[in-house]
DNA sequence: TTGACATATTCCCATATAGGAATGTATTGT
DNA sequence: ACAATACATTCCTATATGGGAATATGTCAA
């Protein structure tokens, strides 16, 4: 089985770096296509290709105006993410946590935890 | 030009739902790979190779104890990944501030906003 | 209507999977 | 030393890319 394709969700759509440069791109404000290729130094039609896998997600919203398309980061969609990755929060303070505590008995002459001499 | 490998970085590694999966399972305390397979209901194999991916990003570390292999997520691994949709945290809260601003507008009858009768 | 311009889509191809089967390797018990 | 146990790796295959070239689609200006 290959990998799940990167329209099925956002975790798939953020694991190209490309996709995460226009995401930053796009969350300070709106943009349209051309820009986005000028800022990127990617085809045409690459981006656009790419704005399409992101938008099928929701992480970015489109707009016409005339001729052009204007592009919009959907923080909102960014989100379920960042939850996912707090949940692990509390484990990475737990053993920065025990880092600091070796630290400090290492540390201290009158340390009790090391093996005897 | 294919999708970046799985290996690469911590992005691509947490793409695959499965590897989510294990990282969940690994965070609240270490375990052998057998018990990884019960508990995933995935083949030995594969439980074997997406502990591979996630051993080479540094996602998970591992301890062998005897025939086992005792692995355990390294959630400090995680924190960047955090960081990164971290930054996006103020738009959504202005994106929904507006929403919010919008809600209350059209809720009042005093409402100056919309297009004249 | 006819161009011109801005994007999107299609076609083609080299590459990276993910899972299952088979096989290799390390470690323990006797 | 040898069988058994626990994992890791290799081989094979169907599938999903991502980029570039070529082409299609949509919108505006004259």
């Amino acid at each position: 089985m290959p990998r799940a394709s990167t329209t099925s969700d956002a975790f798939n759509a953020i694991a190209e770096p490309r996709r995460r440069d226009i995401l930053n791109y796009l969350a300070l404000q709106e943009r349209e296509v051309g820009e986005i290729v000028a800022s990127l130094g990617l085809g045409q039609p690459s981006v656009s290709k790419h704005l399409r896998v992101l938008r099928d997600v929701g992480l970015v919203h489109v707009r016409r105006d005339g001729r052009h398309m204007l592009y919009r980061t959907n923080a909102e969609a960014i989100r379920p993410l960042h939850e996912w990755t707090k949940t692990f929060e509390r484990f990475w303070k737990h053993q920065l946590l025990r880092i600091k505590e070796r630290a400090e008995a290492a540390t201290k002459p009158e340390n009790k935890n090391q093996s005897p001499t």
